[in-house]
DNA sequence: CGGGATCCCCAATGATACTG
DNA sequence: CAGTATCATTGGGGATCCCG
């Protein structure tokens, strides 16, 4: 048999989905949902929202479904009347939780250090 | 005076900056060109472009004076003609390669695990 | 309760052309 | 060489309504 000429991914390498991965776990809800889901185990919809200050439902919804979609979040469905959707990681999602636990560390570490007036988003309000 | 009561960031909390300094962080070159520096050293703007793939002038440049702004990267310019600039990580730069390495790794290391069939980008592509 | 469907807006991204 | 300016595109993301 030939071996894979790509066994692990090259993110320079722009037909490598290795890209679109990072992508999608850099999305602005993943951080803070994997946090959720680490810490609380299996969590309902709408505690999930309540945990998530500033996400909108639809956002909330097409977050979850692309990490299940990844076999990050897995969904438990308990067919009660109303329904009630449980979420919690999967053995990949909590792997990626270490990296990702990482980073937001870093982002809470140095928020300090960074420019106020430096930034992009403050610079273009400037008239 | 009074002691700042956000020593540390919040993630969590949407008036912290903490969620904005990892939005820019979590940018679609940034990545790849903290790694590139990091293995660098210092490069030339061309050169930085020709190591990051599919990148456009505009968003290089954005990119980059995001990442200066932030205090990541610094730029040297050499008052030659044609004007040379060069771009190399600063500590705190390098200090963000450490946990962004770890996801760069996460991703390359699992991208095969990913369900290709489960991604929003190739059911949107299913005629 | 947990979404799916729809409409709409604006910010991010990109292609192209121009300049110090 | 190292950008900036301009224009065109897109799709992220919020609001709203509806359904099982």
């Amino acid at each position: 048999m030939v071996t894979a000429p790509d066994r692990r991914g090259d993110l320079f390498d722009p037909s490598c989905p290795t890209r679109q991965l990072l992508d999608r776990i850099s999305g602005k809800w993943v951080a803070m949902i994997i946090k959720t889901l680490a810490e609380s185990g299996e969590l309902r919809w709408s505690e999930v929202k309540r945990a998530t200050p500033g996400v909108s439902a639809k956002m909330l919804a097409q977050t979850l479904q692309s990490l299940e979609g990844d076999g990050l979040v897995a969904r438990r469905v308990e067919p009660t009347v109303p329904p009630a959707v449980h979420y919690s990681l999967t053995p990949l999602g909590e792997s990626l939780d270490e990296p990702l636990a990482a980073l937001r560390a870093w982002a809470e570490d140095h928020m300090h250090e960074i420019d106020p007036l430096g930034t992009p988003a403050s610079a273009a309000r400037r008239p």
